[in-house]
RNA sequence: GGGGCGUUAGUCUAGUGGUUAGGACACUGGCCUCUCACGCCGGUAUCACGGGUUCGAGUCCCGUACGCCCUACCA
């Protein structure tokens, strides 16, 4: 399981971790969990965080990790650069790989070229033969360069994927893929092969979207001489129109799964059921009983599309067996407990005369008490509707990005947010407000925002996109 | 554009040559009941299309259509 720690904790890395750890347990062998943090301007810590508070709340607990250790560390990308360095120069010196000087911006020019042209989109090797003379000159010009992947020109490469079977791609079709980044760092293609097999995985299991470019990683492994793993990859989760599903179309994140009440035995059991049957069929099962019963034969093909409604339905079964006392217990372990009520409590005080107040004045916090219909309501006066949905789509956009999650960033995201859009503060924080309140008058935004939790607040401000939606 | 993968009701799925194509969600009719929900009983609705192989095809083969993914110094 080697999740990126970028953005929020995702559905469909759950879904990935989920089988991994079932295999991995019903076979006794262990479910590694690995941080693939190459890429420096997207990754971040409180994401890795993100990974191990929301697996963790899954119960998709792992045997090796970058915070419980084990005999392969690290286990994270990041603290692991000198091995890639050292397996790159490896590559290079026994030929299979090879240094490109072309710019970004160099190859931005040729892929429209191609584009225009309507050639094949690929890197044009202009410099897999690079003469000796000419690297070292290059290079001690103090070049930028990447290395790249010497694929073979031509024959075709055949893997087994586990639930496919074989899977022939033809050499030519595959590109001269870059390991090794400017930046020193490697990308997934090499930091994953090389990890894999010297953390001795054996079997990989990954998305479907990995497909096309694990001829790359056989190619690898051939070029290293090592023994490949087993390949599994796993139907991509789907949105509602068949896309691979996406925080645009549906909400994705574990973070809201979580604060909505969704129980994690239901979400696991639920995700259990996405292209996966359990012998008798039945529709409820643990996750000890997913291990026990657990086989590829039963695995489908086709992309799931992820349904709201029957995981609410599970989660609905989850409940009545839990009983009053244990829902109880649930529920205090939710947000009805002293830290939850204190986060709201200051906002609330001067508010309220009697304590009953608290009730209504509250549950907007605690799930969604309201609808939002009517977009005119939104739309600020002096404004139409097509700039309120730009502006509220803009502020979406900007929330996705908002790290970490408090008041002081939320008021900087607003009132960045302000100025990008030339709206007034007064304009954009009313039918904010509303969005995710459903209210006009309410505690301060920012603090309010807070208090929501970011998840809850995107999936309010995508909601309200569809209904300004021109 | 190129390549790859896929396709059983609106959705999740069972089905490995012979079934009235089974189950679940959703929808819907009823029962239970002060209401609602739960629960229970019932209903509507499916093998993408076209060829072939076969006594017989959802199941095997070929083609087509459609969908999705990849085609980044992202994973």
């Amino acid at each position: 399981m080697a999740p990126s720690p970028t953005g929020d904790p995702h559905v469909g890395t759950a879904y990935v971790a989920l089988f991994n750890r079932v295999f991995a347990r019903q076979h006794g062998g262990k479910f590694v969990l690995r941080i693939e943090d190459t890429d420096q301007s997207r990754s971040s810590t409180e994401s890795e965080q993100a990974i191990f508070s929301s697996l963790g709340w899954l119960g998709l607990t792992w045997d090796e990790g970058p915070d419980v250790g084990g005999p392969m560390g690290p286990y994270r990308q990041s603290e692991r650069t000198a091995i890639y360095r050292e397996h790159i120069q490896m590559l290079l010196d026994n030929g299979h790989a090879y240094r490109c000087f072309a710019t970004a911006e160099e190859l931005a020019e040729m892929r429209a070229h191609q584009k225009a042209n309507k050639l094949q989109l690929r890197y044009d090797r202009r410099h897999r033969e690079l003469s000796k003379e000419e690297i070292e000159r290059r290079l001690a010009e103090g070049q930028d360069y990447v290395v790249r992947l010497k694929m073979p020109e031509d024959g075709a490469t055949t893997f087994t994927d586990g639930l496919r079977g074989e899977i022939t791609i033809q050499n030519e079709e595959i590109d001269d893929q870059i390991l090794l980044k400017s930046d020193g760092f490697p990308t997934y293609h090499l930091a994953n092969v090389v990890d894999d097999h010297l953390m001795e995985i054996s079997h990989v299991i990954r998305a479907e979207e990995w497909i096309p470019s694990t001829p790359k990683h056989v190619e690898l492994y051939r070029a290293f001489g090592w023994e490949p793993p087993q390949f599994i990859h796993l139907p991509l989760l789907r949105n509602e129109d068949k896309s691979k599903i996406s925080k645009r179309k549906n909400p994705v994140s574990l973070e809201y799964y979580e604060r909505v009440g969704i129980l994690p035995e239901a979400l696991r059991n639920f995700l259990g059921r996405m292209g996966w049957s359990m012998p008798d069929e039945s529709e409820k099962f643990s996750l000890d009983e997913m291990e026990a019963n657990f086989t590829w034969a039963k695995m489908g093909l086709g992309g799931p599309i992820f349904d709201l409604k029957k995981l609410d339905w599970l989660n609905g079964l989850y409940i009545r067996e839990l009983g009053p006392e244990a829902l109880v217990d649930r529920l205090m372990g939710w947000r009805i407990h002293r830290e939850a009520l204190l986060e709201l409590a200051p906002l609330i005080i001067e508010r309220i005369e009697r304590l009953e107040d608290v009730i209504p004045m509250t549950s907007y916090f605690f799930g969604d008490d309201f609808t939002l219909d009517d977009p005119q309501a939104l739309i600020p006066k002096k404004r139409d509707k097509l700039s309120t949905y730009r502006a509220v789509k803009s502020l979406t956009e900007a929330i996705d990005n908002t790290h970490p999650w408090n008041a002081e960033t939320i008021e900087a995201t607003l009132r960045g947010q302000c100025e990008a859009l030339e709206w007034s503060p007064r304009d954009l924080f009313m039918p904010t407000r509303l969005i995710v309140t459903g209210r006009k008058a309410t505690p301060p935004l920012f603090e309010t925002m807070e208090a929501l939790g970011k998840a809850r607040v995107q999936a309010r401000m995508r909601a309200s996109l569809k209904v300004l939606k021109p």
